[in-house]
DNA sequence: GCTCAACATGACCGGCCGGTCATCTTCCGG
DNA sequence: CCGGAAGATGACCGGCCGGTCATGTTGAGC
């Protein structure tokens, strides 16, 4: 792991050109995914593919230290969703923003979906994430905002399904998400509804596996 | 293109040699997804990399011929459907059908999502169960099964939404999706909610550039 | 059973990509 | 201003994969 922050000590063009970098893999995940080449992002940064490798050990840490940036975002959202008074709001906009990360970043919805990717601290990233969203969720149950049987785990897996449901349309309709958002959260609300068929995901592990698409 | 069903004349170990082919290569893009290398497909067909070739003039020729199938049979199921007389019960069947279908096969859901994989037979099968699907969501509509903004493009996005939606647990909970079907459904129910927000998918082609997750 | 065209084969090619390393450059303390 | 260490560089390596082709094999008609 050599994706820390470790700012102290070195030499100033390193520190610059660390940032360099890390802007540039962000912006080329976001746009290629995770197959980009680290040659394109040391292009992007004005930098030499060596030169990556020196500032983390392989492409994967890479990867990971921008995901987790991601994350970290996310799950500040949700901490701080969890004081509002409309729990009920509260969750939407946390799902509005959630499935607008994801939109917007297309390696970000591929580690989120395909575990075979993660290091084991995007797992527990994700871990922290999905008991952020089960805060906020059993808030809006207790207000009666959204049905009785749904969970976080539910949440945060909608948020990869809501987008991947409009992403077929994102170059020509960039907002669809939203369109299907709604529908969801339709569907969140049918708190008349019988239950739902499938038990809830519990407290595994989401895809120890990567039997994934 | 190759891939036609050209079985006359032929040499009968060839004929035999297509028909293990294209098992193995189905099961292989069910399995592993477009990624599966061409030695792997040929290795469980029992036959030589150079054989593939002869038989498909490319990877892709291979693939659209194995995705056309799949399209044409789940277009059977939405042909054979707009006959009954619940066309919501209808439309429930061909849903839980077609993410069935998704969630078996795993080349199947990446072909569907990302357009930029697809020959223009395949564009042309997707537009054709597209039509399928508006014929069975316009008579649910009717009958006032589902909500009165819902199209038939809405309907075939959501089959990989929601499939997506359960990817992550297909490993430890192969039926996940079920419960994130019942989970759509009830918002494609919900009459009396407002119109969903953002304006329904028009005619446009799906994905007219590669800009998926 | 003979012949030959059709078919199967797998070594081979070129391109790509993650990762390495000897060499060169640059920053910084003294 | 200088020396040396930390950092940057890009040619290079090995592995993988789609696709080709000269050669070997086999089925079908006679």
């Amino acid at each position: 792991m050599t994706g820390t922050t470790a700012t102290s000590g070195q030499r100033a063009d390193m520190v610059r050109n660390r940032r360099l970098l890390l802007e540039a893999a962000t912006a080329a995940f976001a746009e290629h995914g995770v197959e980009v080449p680290i040659g394109e992002i040391a292009q992007r940064a004005g930098l030499a593919k060596g030169t990556v490798f020196r500032h983390f050990a392989s492409k994967e840490d890479l990867l990971a230290a921008i995901m987790l940036q991601m994350l970290d975002q996310l799950i500040g959202t949700a901490e701080r969703l969890i004081e509002a008074d409309d729990a009920g709001a509260a969750l939407r906009e946390f799902m509005t923003d959630g499935v607008e990360v994801l939109a917007a970043d297309r390696a970000f919805c591929e580690v989120i979906g395909r575990p075979s990717l993660q290091h084991s601290e995007v797992r527990d990233a994700i871990g922290r994430l999905r008991d952020a969203a089960e805060a906020l969720t059993a808030r809006a149950r207790d207000q009666g905002a959204v049905r009785a049987d749904v969970t976080g785990t539910d949440i945060v897996l909608l948020l990869g399904g809501i987008h991947q449901t409009a992403a077929p349309l994102l170059a020509a309709e960039p907002q669809a998400w939203r369109r299907y958002l709604a529908l969801a959260l339709d569907g969140l609300r049918a708190t008349d509804a019988p239950d739902l068929p499938y038990p809830p995901p519990g407290r595994l592990r989401l895809g120890d596996t990567d039997e994934v698409c």
